[in-house]
DNA sequence: AGACATTATTTATGAAGTAAACTATGTCAC
DNA sequence: GTGACATAGTTTACTTCATAAATAATGTCT
């Protein structure tokens, strides 16, 4: 039997904290009172917590404020509240997305309020030490003026499978030479700070609940577009991991079992219809059959041959693109419809854009 | 923001109580030192939390062991330990399984070994009122020499689409007249007992969870054949579960989108090609195109044609059902595919089988 | 009989939530 | 202005729990 959470004072505390620090940024300006009634927690507890909180300098007090209550006649009474809101510059996080042509680095205060931000183009072939000595050099960048005391920890986003414990990126489409990198490790033992990794494609997700206070008890399914197609799922506010963080391949499930070949051995994936790669090949392929003139036209022009192009060329009018833009629909509705079959979700998100990687 | 879970002394105590129990009823017989390194919860601790299920005779101690110390020439010391165990009959529960053919009601200890065991057909057309009464009886009668105070609960299983929240079935495929009936509210009126719903085809999935301790952080995904096809998944413990209970519906998945039409609108589901009346229907066509005359001659011997008899001929090698039989698996292994790219679980169970309804 | 190892309990302490009394602070009526 | 009123927020005394540390219990072995 694994070890479970056990129930002691610390437990009770950072629940508690928590919920609190978590009303008050749902609500703020907000006040104890509010605080209470909205958590279910007795107003002396909050009114101990918070001044825990303020201490730590996490939340801050607003002075004026009118009292709360009322009648019909907008007569109002009672103590006149002491506002509360999250002091947003108590803390700061460092967060940084690698994706397989550029790493972005980004400074941002508890509200995620970016403060700086730098992009650094980089090759998706490089080897994985220089991209992480990148990476380091902006962290490091970012960090200059900012007091260790004050920093949170870093996030990091990665584009692959990852395994969540260990903090290893088990491998990238994109990035063919990460294998097993333990970037958290290397990153935490650098930097001297919490890290934490997580799959890019679900942070979209997570985003979402924690922008959104009232995602606690709704599924939302959100699928992330960008060479290939991810899948997420927020369930009564988890994100469905799996330990090794092999979930979210929905661009292998089977959509048309007479498609084509796919690289994962399948066939008829829906990678085979909506990846940037199987769009280009398909509008090759039709012009190999002599259609989509215009996109010829355009190639011999100079353009490349990329996603976009077609879906220009389809809204434009161009009968064989907008075949093309319209199968893709087809194969991801399916499997999106599957996908609601199962979850039944109470909303489904669609985000990214259909991308090449160079 | 909804009402979260607060930290109280409450919660520590609910945490840790039953996260003994469960160290006792997975490890037993076991004592408090192993509990308390296994939960790491401090022996004091679980000291106190012992004795009060002691006292409350949901543990019972059992006198004679030896020391757990030794050494290589098998020499033992140390203070023998006291053993504990769950006292299985401390508590009853009554397990009630709703099928559109019968009813079948259980009473069961602590752990779930069955003490009485009753089951009566029903006709799944019947108006919901009169089974409800049935059920009442069944469970009454189970209820005879069992102590109020024994009483843990009642569990209901049901077969169809369930209102966790609410405690409702909202419909049932194979029992029509069933829509919206509020059968938590109407059990718990008339037996005076708590009563928890839970939808049938998830329940497998519990029981595998329950019964298997290191099952905590695993990933199960569980196909359950009856009539149709449904799907559970046990996530990190956590069933997988939808507010209203829609989820699970792996049937009307699309294999194939140049199938046939399915009952739902879609097309190509995977139902049109693995329920019991697709598998009939599809023999039903073989035969009027000529082929299956094993079934034939078998059914103007007056036999029934129903999913069991497709399979006993191609187990004998009759070339048509066997053919049958094979596109079954395939669109099942289709599914069964997707579903593992999504959530790579650690398993993959099947159980059931494939029936008829009269 | 006494050393030893291990299990189990007791006692004292501390952390956290909470009920209830109490203080604080505004508005309004007079 | 003064006091009633309503609501916000704090303080105090108390309770519940976990826990560290001391202690007791119980067997084996020398």
């Amino acid at each position: 039997m694994d070890k479970a959470q056990i129930g002691n004072s610390d437990l009770i505390s950072t629940v508690n904290s928590r919920l609190i620090l978590q009303a008050v940024r749902v609500m703020q300006p907000t006040y104890r009172a509010s605080v209470a009634r909205q958590t279910g927690l007795k107003p002396a507890t909050v009114t101990g917590i918070v001044n825990d909180l303020l201490s730590q300098q996490i939340l801050s007090e607003v002075p004026a404020a009118t009292p709360t209550g009322s009648d019909e006649s907008g007569t109002r009474w009672g103590r006149p509240p002491l506002m509360l809101q999250v002091n947003a510059d108590a803390k700061r996080i460092v967060a940084i997305d690698l994706e397989p042509d550029r790493i972005r680095v980004a400074l941002t205060d508890l509200l995620v309020n970016v403060l700086n931000y730098q992009e650094q183009a980089i090759d998706r072939f490089s080897e994985p030490e220089a991209i992480i000595k990148t990476m380091l050099k902006l962290a490091g960048r970012a960090l200059e003026d900012v007091d260790r005391q004050q920093l949170q920890g870093v996030g990091v986003s990665l584009p692959g499978l990852i395994d969540r414990e260990a903090g290893v990126l088990i491998s990238s489409t994109n990035m063919p030479k990460w294998r097993d990198v333990p970037i958290r490790d290397i990153l935490q033992k650098e930097l001297g700070v919490p890290v934490q990794v997580e799959r890019s494609i679900h942070l979209a997700a997570v985003y979402e609940k924690w922008s959104d206070p009232n995602h606690a008890h709704r599924t939302t399914l959100m699928l992330t577009l960008r060479t290939g197609v991810g899948i997420s799922i927020m369930h009564h506010g988890h994100l469905l991991t799996g330990r090794r963080g092999f979930e979210g391949e929905i661009g292998h499930t089977v959509v048309d079992l007479n498609g084509k070949a796919c690289e994962c051995g399948g066939k008829g994936c829906l990678e085979t219809f909506v990846s940037a790669s199987a769009i280009v090949a398909r509008a090759a392929e039709m012009i190999h059959q002599g259609k989509c003139q215009g996109l010829l036209t355009a190639m011999r022009g100079g353009t490349d041959l990329r996603p976009e192009l077609i879906y220009k060329f389809a809204k434009r009018g161009d009968r064989d693109c907008a075949r093309i833009v319209q199968e893709i629909g087809k194969y991801l509705g399916i499997a999106i419809g599957n996908m609601i079959n199962l979850f039944a979700p109470d909303e489904v998100v669609i985000c990214g854009s259909i991308d090449m990687v160079e």
